[in-house]
DNA sequence: TTGGTACTAGACGGATCAGTACCGAGAAAG
DNA sequence: CTTTCTCGGTACTGATCCGTCTAGTACCAA
């Protein structure tokens, strides 16, 4: 059922044999990549109890023994997927600083973050991974603080520190910079995050003008914090 | 392990068997509600999968042969709850014309409506159920859009249609209503409800302000979208 | 050659769980 | 009193699944 040419062709245990069509199977030792993206495509499309280790270990065309080489236990693996896809953040975090400064008003310079933050968060990946993290809440609350921390949170930080520089500036008026990280951040990300958690992330929300979304957010929030431009 | 006195002192099968503490049975067909409350309170609190039949059953004091009398299998009961559940919302929705209307200004009025509004999201009961929604949008797309339509978005459509309102009398200047009404209700909830979902909604953010948090939303939103006031 | 490592394939133990079957005890109706 | 219905208790079936274990193969280094 998995489409596999390999089973019929091959002498098993021959790991010289290269596929007709799909990549060679890299020997010795190379097996923790191809379980890691297994797991990851079956966790976050069927979940943690959904997915058993014998899927994994078929899709990863891996014995179950080689799982356990690697990885403690299904629950290391799963921690192990979270965790590793969460750093992808810091090359957003990364841009925050500079999209303000680099651009030529204030108003430019927040439309083009809030069209990049809005485009990362609504990417599929990020929305399963955000939906994987909340339903194992409750099984895994430690992965799910550490999530947070390492994935909104240091988006929220990223904004408040800039928002508090700008107002230090007298480019935005700012009192609680955290606050008002929270507001942009909500103001952008609210209504489309929302649909992605209830809704089949693959097919995303159809009549979403994302780049209008972000455009009206950072109105009302100028609205609300904008300070005297030079 | 359920600490129940029953075991011990009571024949199997007496149903006339008052208890030590708890309420009397109710005698023939009339176990559908404690099926109910004792499957929402186990879902709730472990999520669906890690919930069995038998825990349901021991917890509502029912055998499990009577559990299918009532619903026809686990998922039945499922939905059963989730949307039994979901109609409180009404009991919120309702008010929130009357919250502006009968206030002095706009802003006196929103800000009743806010507080109100961030105190019932924030409740444990409603953060564990879309919890739980969004933990099983993956086994039951059906249900995760049905309660989406129940909940969340009837709020935001009670909102829009009040800001409708307000700008046709000139108290508030929207363009778009439901765009505004997602504006209104994320810088409101955004915050409390994304640390709802990672963390246990039963020790609530200790140093959550709910009233601050509200008040702040609406000055927000009032700089955007103010009117003339009469 | 020898020994160690990485791997495959498959079976198995032990446990959980949804759903069914069966029995006996009450309760209500005739 | 008898029949019929509801219900609790419990055992059972069939299936799934984690994690372990065994047997055997391929590769590499000493």
């Amino acid at each position: 059922m998995n489409g596999r040419i390999r089973a019929e062709a091959r002498s098993p245990g021959d790991t010289r044999f290269v596929e007709g069509a799909g990549p060679r199977r890299s020997p010795r030792l190379a097996s923790g990549g191809s379980i890691r993206e297994a797991a990851a495509a079956l966790f976050l499309e069927k979940g943690y109890q959904a997915t058993s280790l014998d899927e994994i270990a078929a899709a990863a065309r891996v014995s179950k023994q080689t799982i356990y080489t690697h990885f403690a236990n299904k629950e290391e693996l799963f921690t192990d997927l979270v965790l590793g896809n969460a750093d992808r953040v810091d090359e957003f975090v990364a841009t925050v600083p500079g999209a303000v400064n680099d651009a030529e008003d204030i108003e430019a310079g927040l439309r083009v973050l809030a069209r990049l933050y809005i485009r990362f968060v609504v990417r599929p990946e990020v929305l399963r991974l955000r939906r994987l993290v909340i339903a194992e809440a409750g099984r895994f609350p430690g992965l799910a603080r550490t999530y947070h921390e390492r994935v909104p949170q240091k988006v929220y930080l990223a904004f408040a520190s800039l928002f508090g520089e700008l107002s230090d500036q007298g480019r935005l008026q700012v009192e609680d910079s955290v606050l008002a990280a929270h507001h942009f951040a909500w103001l952008i990300i609210g209504k489309d995050l929302d649909h992605g958690m209830f809704f089949d992330p693959s097919i995303p929300n159809a009549a979403a003008d994302l780049d209008g979304v972000a455009d009206a957010a950072v109105r009302v929030f100028l609205k609300a914090y904008a300070g005297r431009e030079t």
